[in-house]
DNA sequence: CGCTGAGTTGACAGATATCAAGCGTAGTGG
DNA sequence: CCACTACGCTTGATATCTGTCAACTCAGCG
């Protein structure tokens, strides 16, 4: 519900484009399992072939962005590119005419983002943290994926899981209790081991409430009470705004009720 | 919210498998400018290639389905095959455990649906009036995708522009006030011209109103609220409850306030 | 003619958005 | 080094909207 920080940096001004290639060893593409595999592991990450990362290393553009809260994109800018986040958190928002923003989606590493229609980017893309960027030009992208065909079929199981994911968020969202929603979001959020320390329990939560406001559709003061709730029934312990002590068991166990499962095999 | 009408019938026992195959002029791929061109014309549509028509015409199994109301699969099945929808309309919903249901989508001619995780399919489809379907088998279509790459282009394509299509329905879903959300899926609705005359600006929707509850994520009662509201403002005449005379213009305008768009070129 | 189901309307309780204020931490500048 | 400030987060009070329960209308159908 909040508005657009004040855009002090723009990418242009303080990504550093690294003088050398990436390593093709740093690619990979996030796919997840967001509907079967509630499970504990983060065996997500779909393996490229070697071939698929040497031609994503020739036509990646490096874009290093060392703080959060820069912009990568705008709404409505003229769309060549498309972006491979290898390190960090990305955010993608739309703003509506009313002044009302919405989180579409939160990006990892592995993770593609860039949509756009008729030329033009059709959202806003922001660092949640520091990042590393690879920056693909559709033009070149398009012209390897003649070249590559099984690449294309990576990229086309990417959007898959990205529209499994929406979907997911979709019914995430229609839950009739803001806390049980928050609950889900948490429960998403251990999958990924870059938040979660699978050892002690703990979470660490990179994005402000504003932003799991905006995404799970709510106002920063439910989110706020619904933490204050989760950690009431024991399932949470906040040790700081951001670092959350998780009970994980309780946690699933609160979201079954709700959740948008398929039967188990 | 509804649950599951009980399943008089299967798909397999309704449906009529044509015995000759689908002429390849049959099949077409719809996409939607979800963000963009919310203008008047319905100027969606993907051409298919001939030889990507006859492709599909070759490892396509028609399906026709009479009636309204029959499954096509569950969630939880196998998941074989993926379907092309060539006529009729389609709703794709999904349950939770506690009950609630929530429609992901509707499909119109020229939809791909059967998503499908780990080899399960993770919605629920139903005919929302009488069908004809092209069934595609995943081994066939994943074995058609390597001689004809273009075919995956158009499927890629088509994937992106569903993402899209669920990403403004998040957007939309989050209006703060049913009444605006269903002004936006009534227009929307005249973007098919399946549904929408309009030399009469009569809009005839196809599907009852608890799929549409379902879709925004309101109560029944609280979308024919919205009905009586947008009636009140003169915005829309309920002929029947399933003919509807639209104002154009003033449903636009109702909706630009809180509009997800993109700044216009 | 009664039945059934979809659609509608009313009444009420409950949850959330909004407005407003207080709190804590981190960063800034003296 | 220590205030001071700014910002994110939290909490409280209140109005509003929505979900729920219930009743009613209407059309189609046996």
């Amino acid at each position: 519900m909040d508005n657009a920080s004040p855009n002090l940096s723009t990418v242009s001004e303080v990504a550093l484009p690294a003088s050398s290639a990436i390593p093709p060893d740093a690619f990979r593409m996030r796919v997840a399992d967001s509907w079967t595999t509630r499970g504990p592991g983060p065996q997500d990450g779909l393996l490229l072939s070697e071939a698929d990362r040497n031609s994503l290393s020739r036509i990646g553009i490096p874009l290093r962005i060392p703080t959060a809260g820069v912009p990568i994109y705008h709404a409505g800018d003229k769309a060549r590119d498309v972006f491979l986040l290898l390190e960090g958190i990305v955010r993608v928002t739309h703003l509506t005419a009313d002044g009302r923003r919405q989180v579409i989606a939160f990006h990892w590493p592995g993770d593609l983002f860039g949509m756009q229609e008729q030329g033009l980017y059709i959202h806003d893309a922001q660092t949640i943290t520091a990042c590393l960027v690879a920056r693909l030009s559709v033009r070149d992208l398009k012209a390897t994926f003649l070249e590559h065909p099984a690449l294309q079929s990576h990229v086309l199981i990417k959007i898959l899981s990205d529209l499994r994911e929406t979907q997911h968020n979709t019914v995430t969202r229609s839950l009739p209790d803001a806390t049980i929603a928050l609950a889900t979001f948490l429960l998403a959020c251990t999958q990924h081991h870059e938040l979660f320390d699978a050892s002690q329990d703990l979470l660490t939560l990179p994005m402000p409430r504003s932003d799991i406001a905006d995404y799970i559709g709510a106002a920063v003061e439910t989110i706020s009470r619904a933490f204050r709730a989760l950690e009431h029934e024991g399932l949470i312990r906040r040790i700081t705004p951001k670092t959350i002590k998780v009970d994980l068991e309780r946690i699933r166990s609160r979201c079954a009720a709700t959740a948008p499962l398929s039967p188990p095999p």
